[in-house]
DNA sequence: CCCCAGTCCTGCGGGC
DNA sequence: TGCCCGCAGGACTGGG
């Protein structure tokens, strides 16, 4: 599932497309339900082809394409969407080609094996009102100590849910949050509003830490096999998770408890119930 | 403000 | 062996 490290890596991946320009988007024939785009793909075709690939940038979790003339293209993987420069898992779930100027790395391809990902053509104007909207929040390395209390001190929620928010901070997806929790020694369910002082230095620092390590490491690629580099490359933080799917296995910090998995807000929370004390009362 | 359930979508694994 | 069901969860929506 592509959180910021996997969406990192896949931009990192995509530096040999800066400077071509679009040539021809192809629709690949596919027997799922085509994905999300907006405005409709005829009518990104009609804006985008001929254009330039200033920059690839990141916003959370999705890519942008920075044009020139300003359009940004943005592509959210959401669940298993991949973005890549060849040889995608299979052809059977290849969405997109997006031809490209030059001699190698002609085509950026989109690949989504649930469909679930979006494409969105915005303009400059579109672009200012989705940043004025609020709808995503600051990227998640770019935050301080300071800034992370002030978006999420005062809320009733757990901990754990509010890191899934989008609109407080971006990019954390739910395998993160926990691997995040257990470094800053935080249980998942503690209120943001009873988080000590010492707390939230420890969970900003975890924040950054794990997210470094996993981009150092392009990302978490999980037992059904999807996530891959823009290269089709596996990446290798799975190997380093500490809680993620590891229900009842021995934590490897304390040497003693066993990981415990939970539901919160619908999504599975995993975490060690000697590290991560409860929050009291 | 926040919570919850439902929705989108497909593949996979468990149970029978 | 095959079928059905539930699960995976990012983001959004609608109701409370």
């Amino acid at each position: 599932m592509p959180e910021l490290p996997e969406v990192e890596t896949m931009r990192r991946g995509l530096s040999p497309v800066v400077g071509r320009r679009i040539t021809r988007i192809e629709k690949v024939r596919c027997r799922h339900k085509p994905i999300t785009m907006r405005p409709s793909l005829a009518a990104i075709r009609r804006r985008i082809t001929g254009r330039t690939i200033q920059a690839v940038e990141r916003a959370g979790k999705r890519i942008v394409l920075c044009l020139d003339g300003g359009d940004r293209l943005l592509i959210h993987p959401r669940m298993a969407g991949l973005v890549l420069l060849h040889d995608p898992p299979d052809t059977e779930h290849l969405r997109l080609r997006i031809h490209l100027s030059g001699r190698e790395a002609r085509k950026l391809l989109y690949w989504d094996r649930r469909g679930l990902g979006t494409i969105e053509l915005l303009d400059a104007k579109a672009l200012a009102a989705l940043n004025a909207s609020g709808t995503l929040g600051p990227d998640a390395l770019q935050t301080t100590t300071k800034s992370l209390r002030r978006r999420l001190a005062g809320s009733r929620r757990a901990i754990k849910v509010a890191l899934l928010d989008q609109r407080a901070i971006a990019g954390i997806g739910n395998l993160y949050a926990s691997e995040i929790l257990h470094v800053a020694r935080i249980h998942p369910e503690c209120r943001c509003r009873q988080l000590t002082a010492a707390q939230w230095r420890r969970l900003h620092a975890a924040i950054i830490e794990v997210l470094q390590q996993a981009i150092d490491l392009e990302g978490s690629t999980l037992s059904d096999g999807t996530y891959r580099n823009a290269l089709n490359q596996a990446g290798r933080y799975q190997n380093h998770h500490r809680v993620y799917q590891r229900t009842g296995q021995v934590c490897t910090t304390c040497g003693d408890a066993r990981i415990v998995r939970n539901v919160q807000s619908q999504r599975s929370t995993f975490f060690c119930p000697r590290c991560q004390k409860p929050p009291s009362g």
